[in-house]
DNA sequence: GAATATGTAGACAGGTCTGTCTATATTGAC
DNA sequence: GTCAATATAGACAGACCTGTCTACATATTC
């Protein structure tokens, strides 16, 4: 069944994304699903390709979420505040889309793996990437230098929004990212 | 002995930044180190407090690392170049100090943990205030809002360069935050 | 030289982990 | 009703984990 599938890939990525990829057990993910241990191991052969999955739903999840929020935004210029509003609804858990905060799920799990060549870093480096590529796409006629400092300054955010409990840098980098569009207009 | 325990906490510190507080386990750190496990407990009562002395030690040397570059800028506009070329060089690995290059200690470690109230990560949060102070000590006459741009920066660079491999990312923010500066001036 | 502190080596307990396997139950197609 | 696919429950193997413990060795101090 998909269903099967789908669930298991559901309750697996809201416990990695809570405790981390190493701290959740796959019999902690069948306890919560309700799903035997064969029938997990019919359709992932491992651990890494269920932690694989969750991972891509996620991106799914995500992109959604952020093209959802650019969409809304009316003009070039509004992309900025749009997108870093969107991040301190997320840090502060008032948008329940992407679950209770605990950071950005691919840097949490890039930090528990070692090799930059496994297939787990490779998809979150690739995620990274893409997510770099809608910014632009929704931002044509800015400054490129600009939209380096967005996408530096979003991970920024995120980062110090989980690690230091800092919940204005998204405030603040509207500010900035708003006097550094109006150096290149004056 | 004091030669035991602070060989322990380098073993320890080498081996968990390098893959990963859980990945690591207390026998590895002996077998590397060739300490006797009741020796370990003797100067440590559990892991936890292990890895709370690795993280210290990390605080340390960093804060060693980063005032040292922040001091060779001769005048307060330097300090951003010096600043973000020290990250790159990390990055880069063409500088030793901190060792080879995975990220941040403290955002991989705070990862690992997802009791944002635990000792772990209470410590971690401490680390990036800190941080965050000798910046602003550094740049007493700057204008605050460049310094949470640096801030915010800073921790989009080494999650940039860790996550997604980027290594450019210093630089740009180099050429970023000049015009920001430039933008107060005029 | 004796006493004390500090070290080594590693067995062991009790728990967790991933992944395999057996045996049985349920479901849907024909 | 029968057959095949898909599910369940959970024992089990073999490995790893933290932390305790015993037995013994070495080094320092008095």
């Amino acid at each position: 069944m998909n269903q099967k599938r789908q669930l298991l890939i559901d309750t697996a990525l809201e416990l990695f994304y809570m405790y981390g990829v190493n701290s959740i057990g796959i019999n902690e993910i069948l306890k919560v699903s309700g799903v035997a241990k064969k029938t997990l191991y019919s359709h992932f052969e491992s651990k890494e390709v269920l932690i694989l999955a969750t991972l891509e739903q996620r991106h799914v999840i995500f992109i959604e979420w952020l093209e959802d929020k650019l969409q809304r935004a009316n003009g070039e210029e509004n992309i900025v505040p749009k997108l870093f509003e969107a991040l301190e609804s997320w840090i502060d858990n008032t948008d329940h889309k992407l679950g209770k905060f605990r950071g950005c799920f691919f840097i949490n799990t890039s930090a528990e793996f070692s090799d930059p060549n496994s297939a787990i870093s490779l998809f979150c480096r690739n995620h990274k990437g893409r997510i770099h590529q809608i910014i632009t796409q929704y931002m044509p006629n800015t400054n490129p230098m600009i939209i380096d400092a967005i996408c530096i300054m979003k991970e920024g955010v995120i980062t110090a929004g989980y690690v230091a409990n800092d919940h204005n840098a998204a405030k603040k980098s509207i500010k900035i990212l708003k006097r550094l569009r109006h150096s290149f207009e004056c």
